[in-house]
DNA sequence: AAAACCTATTGACAAACATCTATGTATTGC
DNA sequence: GCAATACATAGATGTTTGTCAATAGGTTTT
């Protein structure tokens, strides 16, 4: 994979509110109204959070009436972990 | 670990030239000098750059008379993969 | 249908960042 | 000691980014 697209992946975890959203969401999927009232960002920067991380594919975002549901993705957190190895370890690994 | 030192680490993954500079460090130690030959940027650039991955910890500097050689830190690595799976797996996991 | 609610988009703005040129600091070799 | 080499620092600049206020698009509820 190229590394313009390799970046993009981490950017999902170079700020300090994701990581905060990403740790919100490691116990299931939590609905964005919940994770605003414990975030101290308005409704638009919670938005824009969400719209890195589901880019990034590290987080998966469903839909159910008004509200919106994001969850981790397993298979997002595995290529990202990959990733890290890839970049930290010796070659044809 | 807090949120914004977390952040920090993952700065070293989200640019495009470091991702490269990690790639070149595989392989094992290289100097500096070496790098910037294959790299299309300005040697403060990359100085920069250095700065950067070294403080995140997942690079390490040693100086050699005039040069700077570069390795990949197994401790950062570990680091940076431990907290990768801390933040997208459940929680006491 | 209207009001209330949840989320996304737009536009603006300041802070952070990647990059360059110019300069400074060591170190090597003549 | 002087020139050359390797790297770092400082300053400037254009771009990206995180943030908010205002607004728009849907959905539920009354």
């Amino acid at each position: 994979m190229d590394e313009k697209k390799m970046a993009l992946i981490f950017k999902a975890f170079c700020d300090e509110n994701r990581i905060r959203i990403l740790k919100m969401l490691r116990s299931g999927e939590k609905c964005a109204c919940k994770m605003l009232d414990e975030l101290n960002v308005t409704q638009p920067t919670l938005s824009h959070h969400m719209k890195i991380l589901c880019d990034s594919g590290i987080v998966l975002g469903r839909k159910e009436g008004k509200w919106m549901y994001y969850s981790i993705s397993a298979e997002g957190a595995k290529v990202a972990a990959d990733y890290i190895k890839e970049l930290t370890s010796a070659p044809k690994g």
